[in-house]
RNA sequence: GGCCCCGUCGUCUAGUGGCCUAGGACUCUGGCUUCUCAAGUCAGCUACGAGGGUUCGAAUCCCUUCGGGGCUACCA
């Protein structure tokens, strides 16, 4: 059927938040679909609901998929053929529409109140009827039209749902039925002529040609109410979009995903040093997967590797600790150059460098020994910060562990020996001090090094130890001991 | 309540009638390695929601049931 066409895929958020990771891993797939298939990855937002979208929310929900590296073929900001694509530009198509649906009597006018509906409602839900509209207002005589307007009503354009039934193959969780009868009319246009969403993703879906619709499982039941505008705006069968319903993305505890479990804006990832390809990498694996024991893999793998047959059609739960394990990975697979570049904006942004030619050469030297230490770039501050400190001083819960007598004499005796160390390397500092400390004095690595490590480093938990000092200096290194006596 | 979707280790998943006494990853526990923290490495824990069928044989097919979720707006 669309075998031949391109293939068009959209993602169209509703931004009336910031983006969080189940928009992300929706958007993800639409994008790796559509390279997939070397298709079009449409942008669309859709902003019909004026009082809940804000032009903050599309502005971070562009800036959010070019972060990630989503870039989309159309959509805002780069236009395309089909545009524009902010729903809120296209309020007359929509309109056109809805009236050309009245004039063929898909659609009728409904004069209904909104506390009529209210009471039609609540009769069905103590009746133990299917809820829906009654069609009250489906066959008015011109009486009954006259009066409603010389009571000042304004109508709403409501679709009307023939008896039948829609039937449509979801690509992830095969044939779909719904009877008619639990599909009742609904509105197209408020009675201020505005659009809404079904009206509005349903003929824009049409004329930008969207050949799949791949999004969250939460709009399955709305497909019918789809079929039925498409089938009103007389688009043959074969040209409908095919349908895939993603799975949700649920909360640690099985629930929604909300701030109360787990950080769900993208925004917090970004800032708290998750790259995005990690991020990319692990939403991919919530609801999909490689197969073959694969998890790991790069956007470019992704698009190589995805297919809609393998989604999942089950929830899946979001988990952090994974998400965490593989931002390590990918650190770690970092290139010095780009994990440079990650780390550079963390540093200043905490304040340990200014930026200085100076201060990012010795941050160049430093960044192999903490490389596979780390599993978020935030961690970078911390670590490095006693490199470029200029009021140094011991962490207080390190402080008492270089109190005592033998730490002072392991101090006492490191810096005599280094002293009169010439060759200021890693290598020349663990001689001296392997042979000073644990062969002359007979203490064990952890104890001696340990020592040693808080005084010049200011804590017990830190880089490997020589390699620290020598990045350092020796000035500076001993000065720390000795302050430390 | 009605309609629809879903159900494999704690979590993400592999699995499409025999390769499954169910594999991988994360987490957790223990060991090795080790200058701390990591990384690496070895081992261990733990799952086919339940009950019926079909079949020589079922995680895989069918039915029922239980559980979870979505929708039921002049939200999307």
């Amino acid at each position: 059927m669309s075998s031949t066409k391109e293939v068009r895929v959209r993602f169209a958020p509703s931004p009336t938040g910031e983006l969080h990771v189940g928009n992300i891993r929706t958007a993800l797939f639409d994008w790796a679909y559509a390279r997939h298939t070397g298709g079009r990855f449409v942008f669309r937002i859709e902003d019909t609901d004026t009082d809940r979208v804000t032009d903050e929310y599309i502005q971070a929900a562009l800036g959010t998929l070019r972060w990630l590296g989503l870039e989309w073929d159309e959509g805002p900001e780069v236009g395309g053929p089909y545009g524009p694509y902010l729903q809120s530009q296209r309020l007359d198509i929509y309109a056109k529409y809805a009236q050309q649906f009245l004039d063929t009597g898909f659609a009728y006018h409904c004069y209904c109140s909104a506390e009529e509906l209210e009471a039609v409602r609540e009769a069905q839900r103590a009746a133990n009827n299917a809820p829906g509209y009654n069609a009250h207002c489906r066959n008015l005589t011109p009486e009954q039209v006259a009066e409603y307007l010389t009571l000042g009503r304004k109508p709403v354009v409501r679709m009307l749902m023939p008896e039948g039934s829609t039937t449509f193959t979801d690509l992830i969780r095969g044939e779909v039925s719904f009877d008619h009868n639990f599909v009742p009319d609904f509105v197209l246009a408020r009675n201020d002529g505005s659009p809404l969403y079904t009206l509005a993703v349903a003929v824009d879906d049409v004329l930008m040609k969207i050949t799949h619709v791949l999004r969250g499982e939460d709009l399955l039941s709305s497909t019918p109410r789809q079929i039925r505008v498409y089938q009103a705006m007389g688009v043959a069968p074969e040209d409908y979009p095919l349908f895939a319903h993603l799975p949700f993305v649920m909360g640690q505890d099985n629930a929604k995903l909300s701030k109360r479990n787990g950080e769900v804006s993208i925004a917090w990832y970004r800032e708290a040093g998750y790259l995005p390809e990690a991020i990319c990498n692990y939403l991919a694996l919530l609801g999909w997967s490689p197969g073959e024991d694969r998890e790991d893999v790069t956007m470019q793998e992704l698009v190589e590797l995805f297919t809609v047959e393998r989604v999942h059609s089950s929830p899946a739960r979001f988990d952090m600790k994974k998400l965490e394990a593989i931002n390590g990975d990918k650190i770690r697979a970092l290139t010095p150059e780009a994990f440079l570049n990650w780390s550079l904006p963390f540093l200043t942004r905490a304040g340990v460098i200014t930026g200085r030619e100076s201060e990012v050469a010795l941050v160049k030297l430093a960044l192999p020994i903490i490389q596979e230490r780390i599993t978020t770039l935030a961690e970078i501050p911390p670590m490095l910060k006693f490199l470029f400190t200029q009021d140094f001083a011991v962490a207080q819960d390190s402080l008492s562990k270089i109190a005592d007598e033998q730490s002072k004499k392991v101090l006492q005796v490191s810096l005599d020996r280094l002293t009169s160390l010439a060759e200021w390397s890693h290598e020349g500092i663990e001689g001296v001090l392997r042979a000073a400390l644990i062969e002359e004095l007979a203490l064990k690595p952890r104890v001696a090094f340990g020592a040693v490590r808080i005084a010049v480093t200011g804590s017990h938990i830190s880089p490997p130890l020589f390699e620290s000092m020598e990045l350092l200096g020796k000035e500076k290194s001993l000065e720390r001991i000795k302050a430390s006596l």
